[in-house]
DNA sequence: CTAAGGACCTGTCGGC
DNA sequence: TGCCGACAGGTCCTTA
């Protein structure tokens, strides 16, 4: 479900609500995420005052005075705040619960998500050889240009490899590269700098914009705040297969890349 | 090293 | 109406 705008509009949703807060318990129903939860979890989180809540590239960071807990939301996860005592549903696997009398609620059919503990959370293992953060100042034209020289793999697969750069998932890749002009088929290694210049800002602007709209909601997705993301009216190529493209009218092309839907544009990006 | 495919899960939707 | 396959916002692991 999540990509980096709807991580970082969960994060502003559930920040008020936890930030200061000291944990009062937490409350495990289900282990088996994509790996099972952090047994230091159970022991370690309970007592501990929120400091801050950080975001990683996907990863939503739950810092405290001795330690961080990092969580994953997967494909399907979601996060948000209830009432301590508001009866769980079937998926939803774990509360955090705080003094205040809420509590931050993990829920995530597919169970694809993740919730680690760690007292050097940059150095974790899910983290530690993660790329830069596309809205940081390590990021532009010329670092994607630099790390693709060489590389055969189309340049939308490279923008999605977290390693190179964080956040960038199925549907802002495409909405991208219909912004920078890119067939998503074209190899990385075979783009040149200016392309890239104009890649790396589109990444920026859609991400940024999508995060000022509250993500884009699909089918559930859902901030802190409950309410659905509004991205989704401006996607100008994402799940619109045979509509027209908003530039040229042409219909939108979707093909299949890495095992995942790709949308584009065929008169509008080369 | 790079690239490609499989694996992990449940829910929903379209077609017959 | 009911069943069945295809597909879904992620990403690590294995294999070549």
């Amino acid at each position: 479900m999540p990509e980096l705008p709807e991580v970082e509009t969960s994060r502003r949703g559930i920040e008020p609500y936890v930030v200061d807060q000291k944990i009062a318990g937490v409350r495990i129903r289900e282990r088996r995420l994509r790996w099972p939860v952090d047994r230091e979890i159970d022991d370690h989180l309970p007592g501990q005052i929120v400091t801050s809540v950080d975001r990683r590239a996907k990863y939503l960071l739950i810092n405290t005075t001795g330690g961080t807990a990092i969580l994953h939301l997967g494909m399907s996860g979601s996060v948000f705040i209830v009432d301590r005592d508001t009866p769980a549903g079937v998926h939803d696997h774990v509360d955090i619960e705080l003094e205040s009398g809420h509590a931050l609620r993990l829920r995530d059919p597919r169970r694809f998500g993740s919730l680690h503990w760690s007292d050097d959370a940059s150095n974790h293992w899910l983290l530690k050889d993660l790329g830069p953060e596309p809205l940081g100042d390590e990021f532009d034209g010329e670092y994607l240009w630099g790390r693709s020289r060489g590389r055969r793999v189309a340049v939308k697969q490279f923008i999605m490899n977290a390693g190179i750069v964080v956040g960038v998932g199925n549907i802002y890749a495409s909405e991208s590269l219909f912004l920078a002009g890119i067939n998503p088929k074209r190899a990385a290694g075979r783009i040149a700098l200016p392309r890239y210049e104009a890649l790396a800002d589109a990444i920026r602007t859609v991400l940024q914009k999508s995060i000022r709209a509250g993500g884009t909601t699909l089918r559930d997705f859902y901030g802190g705040d409950g309410e659905p993301g509004n991205f989704r009216q401006e996607l100008q190529v994402y799940d619109r297969a045979d509509d027209p493209c908003r530039h040229c009218d042409q219909p939108i092309t979707a093909i299949v890349q890495g095992q995942r839907a790709t949308y584009y544009c065929k008169r509008c990006q080369t």
